[in-house]
DNA sequence: GCAAATTATTTCAAGCTTAAAGTTTTATAT
DNA sequence: ATATAAAACTTTAAGCTTGAAATAATTTGC
């Protein structure tokens, strides 16, 4: 999905292929800087990050599906990354009492402090990754992203 | 990289974290859709369509090296993904007289024509998934993202 | 009350991904 | 010439990812 059939693809709907493209090459481009940092910095990685700045973001905790919704990814692929963070002690299942099929998540409150350090050089880092971009400018696209977004969502 | 640290977060450098999260969400919304359709009609893979892609814009074919540069991604992971569609008959190695360290890679007649057919459904998909950007929008971001990017690609 | 369907989660197999280490071949510097 | 470095690629280990199957608990329809 990076590259177009053709060099320059052109006719009717290309504009929006070529959209995706670059769309796609943007947060590949970005993601690999992010991912490559995390891990020499902080010896940690993305799928990691992502599931302790969700949990961060719920004090009382998440259900596994809730994570797996909100961080776009299958349910399975949770699972090894929260286990992965419960045996570094960074983060907790709590079975629940009233429904035994489900546990809350939450981050340890070691989880907790190592993750507001990792977060604060996370958005220096995409400040300046994304520094050629304008405040200004960085609304206006994300507005376009997002009334895009709730669009499609729509569909699903 | 999903979400920011908390639900809605402001102050300086906050629009750019915001601009990236939308990007993020943006491209695996729709990533996650086009590889399930690759998988039900195509049985085909993201990375699969990647190489081929890439390919087909090369008839007279690439490095491997070539290849993950254009890709975005690490060496060892093309070698793998060339394996299995060699094995698959869609793509050839040719070693060359000159360096014999490096083969040639190319899309069989075979995996020419394959892709030709995934390609023109990838084209249809993607327009339909951002058929709410009308193509004056896609333009104006599509400039925005490359400008973006260009400006980008001097620090690397 | 109880079978059937649904829900939440885990397990599994296959494949993707990276960074690092290893192999082979070519280029460079004495 | 010949050691040394560099380049192109592959291999490896660990982890990420999916979709599908399995497990366990809850809810629904009679």
């Amino acid at each position: 999905m990076v590259a177009g059939p053709l060099p320059t693809p052109s006719g009717p709907g290309k504009d929006r292929l070529r959209l995706w493209i670059r769309l796609l090459r943007a947060s590949r481009t970005i993601e690999a800087e992010l991912r490559e940092r995390l891990k020499k910095e902080f010896n940690t990685t993305l799928p990691r990050f992502d599931v302790m700045a969700a949990l961060y973001r719920a004090p009382e905790g998440m259900l596994m599906s809730d994570l797996s919704r909100f961080l776009l990814v299958s349910n399975g692929n949770v699972t090894g990354i929260v286990d992965r963070l419960v045996s570094e002690g960074l983060v907790a299942r709590a079975r629940r009492n009233g429904d035994r099929r489900t546990s809350m998540v939450r981050l340890t409150e070691e989880g907790s402090k190592a993750f507001a350090v990792i977060a604060a050089a996370h958005e220096g880092w995409v400040g300046e990754l994304l520094g050629n971009v304008s405040e200004e400018e960085a609304r206006r696209l994300t507005g376009m992203l997002t009334s895009f977004r709730s669009n499609w969502e729509g569909r699903e």
